[in-house]
RNA sequence: CGGGGUGUAGCGCAGUUGGUUUAGCGCGCAGCGUUUGGGACGCUGAGGUCGGAGGUUCAAAUCCUCUCACCCCGACCA
């Protein structure tokens, strides 16, 4: 490809609204353009790109011996009513109206056509296993696309569905994924970290994502730095150290004018948080909830909800507090009735806690549990944080960002049941088929490649996915043996397959040279009469310094 | 949806107390010339329904009302 035919420009000046990292040097080099919100137009280098990375996943997913397929976009609603899935996912399905009046639903996943498809083409023990996949386009109407290419409403991804007779089935098949996910990411240059993930609502027993390290992920990540635990925040557990206090002693009520917060009420009592019980309120589907805490812990909302049943929940406004007979700021777990109580199971950990006696300005000391109050529920709600104790190990946990790229599920039988997707065994008996699934999203893998890879210069391109391999550089154009040399390695490379860009521009060096960074193509090229004199040409690797003097043939 | 912000040429911006404004500047773009090893310079030129609709006024980018789009911070996900 030559520069001066290629479409799409490389701008000196980014538009005000990027503001990470990967989507500021994607408009500068020209390779996207947004058309919508959260919706993008692939210019001929990121559509290169985006191609190299789905040909690696289309090798890796047929060598787990998968098969590919293509299902629409367009959906009917009514196999999402079906599945009861249009209400999980609610506002975030895009839902249209044909011209019959039929409501249609562009696909933000494709599980529930799948299993359709499976349920006409699969009676047998016989016809499994089976792994579908596809790379499709995706569509969610999501509340805040942002960072250019790594959150948007319209995107493509790649889908596998596994489909086995048993749990054991289930976990090969989920085993192949995971290998041929670690391969993916491996040929692409990308170090992805794989953590355990929380199931959500739908529940299943193991759930895993795939994340790339760096600043600007939307999500936190908690490894060990003593052994190979890692966990998404949201599903990350810790051991919850004892806290000690000795035999139970009587209730104690005692003064505390003004002490409202935890920090406060320690503070003015001269306990650690850690002895002390924090109340939180939760309305969870309209309920207001108790939350019984250790003072030094934070809730995790994931884990909350979980323990709800996978109930919308918000924090309770003051009011809604009150109203429900409540303190704020004193509330306490004792004697509360008709209001559901959810503990976190740190309350184990120690006796004799300061907590509060739900009278304004007063708590109570030497409360234990379960003597003096028993929730309806003791579970861990608690979020990890930096510097907690490894669950696996003892280790110290540590907290990073991370950008999630992939991601891989253990589904079980919640949709085959709903929809009726069962084979025969062996004994004759149907049972539901055991699913899983799995996606990687191309685009945002894309973007996340360039978040890793590059300089204050430009991007720095792995080779595997790079939109060309070399980037021919001819200086002062206007002379002859210049462009004679740099047309005939171009032809040269072209002849050999060999992905070649050739600047054929008649700018000055520094334009060059600075738009060959900002593209980031692995090997640069340099013709100019200075080297051409010795015979010779420049050629530098894009995370290279200096440039090497070669001799021509 | 809650909170904050922005819409003026392909991009970055100024102009916003209504009136020399024919709406400017820089980058980019076109032509000519001089240059050129890390985003050169001069001259000439093209490019705008000032997000949209309605209103106030002798006069609106500028004031009022409504509306749309986009960005950022929070709840969701590949």
């Amino acid at each position: 490809m030559r520069v001066s035919q290629l479409f799409g420009k490389t701008q000196r000046e980014i538009p005000a609204e990027a503001d990470t990292v990967s989507h500021q040097l994607m408009l500068k080099a020209g390779m996207i353009r947004q058309v919508a919100a959260g919706v993008y137009a692939y210019l001929p280098l990121a559509w290169r790109v985006l191609k190299n990375i789905e040909n690696i996943i289309r090798d890796e997913m047929d060598k787990a011996g998968g098969q590919e397929i293509l299902m629409p976009a367009l959906q009917p609603l009514e196999l999402w009513q079906k599945s009861g899935r249009d209400r999980a996912f609610g506002e975030g399905l895009f839902v249209l109206t044909d011209r019959r009046d039929r409501k249609l639903a562009l696909g933000p996943t494709h599980e529930e056509v799948v299993t359709e498809l499976v349920k006409y083409n699969v009676q047998s023990y016989r016809d499994l296993p089976q792994l579908l996949y596809q790379i499709q386009t995706k569509f969610r109407d999501e509340p805040r696309p942002r960072g250019g290419l790594i959150r948007t409403r319209e995107f493509s991804m790649l889908d596998l569905y596994s489909f086995d007779a048993d749990e054991a089935g289930l976990d090969l098949s989920y085993n192949k994924m995971v290998e041929a996910y670690r391969n993916i990411f491996e040929r692409c240059g990308l170090p992805a970290v794989m953590v355990e993930a929380d199931s959500g609502a739908i529940g299943g027993k193991a759930s895993h994502e795939f994340m790339l390290i760096a600043e600007s992920g939307e999500n936190e990540i908690i490894t060990c730095n003593g052994c190979t635990y890692a966990a998404n925040v949201e599903k990350a557990q810790f051991i919850k150290t004892k806290v000690g206090g000795g035999e139970p002693l009587p209730l104690e009520e005692v003064s505390t004018p003004g002490m409202a917060s935890i920090e406060q009420v320690a503070g003015f009592l001269n306990v650690p948080e850690k002895r002390t019980l924090k109340a939180v309120f939760y309305m969870a589907d309209g309920q207001l909830v108790f939350i019984v805490i250790r003072g030094d812990l934070a809730v995790n909302e994931v884990k909350l909800k979980n323990a709800l049943g996978g109930a919308d929940i918000r924090l309770a406004t003051h009011a809604e507090v009150s109203q429900a007979g409540l303190v704020p700021g004193a509330a306490s777990p004792i004697g509360v009735e008709g209001i559901k109580v959810i503990a976190d199971d740190s309350i184990t950990s120690g006796t004799n806690f300061v907590a509060g006696a739900n009278k304004p300005g007063t708590h109570l000391k030497n409360v234990n549990y379960p003597r003096d109050f028993t929730p309806d529920t003791v579970t861990d709600i608690a979020r990890a944080r930096a510097g907690d104790k490894c669950v696996k190990c003892g280790g110290a946990l540590q907290s990073s960002n991370g950008i999630e790229v992939g991601h891989t599920f253990k589904l079980g039988t919640f949709l085959s049941e709903t929809l009726g997707a069962v084979f025969v065994d062996q004994s004759g008996v149907s049972r539901p088929i055991i699913m899983g699934c799995y996606g990687i999203g191309v685009g945002r893998l894309l973007a996340a490649a360039i978040e890793q890879n590059h300089d204050n210069k430009g991007i720095i391109w792995p080779k595997p996915i790079a939109p060309f391999q070399i980037h021919l550089c001819p200086l002062y154009m206007e002379n002859p043996q210049v462009v004679t040399a740099a047309e005939k390695l171009y032809e040269e490379y072209r002849s050999k397959n060999v992905e070649v860009l050739l600047d054929d521009r008649p700018e000055s060096p520094g334009v060059k040279f600075n738009d060959a960074d900002l593209l980031g193509i692995p090997l640069r090229i340099t013709i100019s009469p200075r080297s051409l004199e010795k015979n010779s040409i420049e050629t530098k690797w894009r995370w290279e310094k200096e440039s090497k003097l070669q001799p021509l043939e």
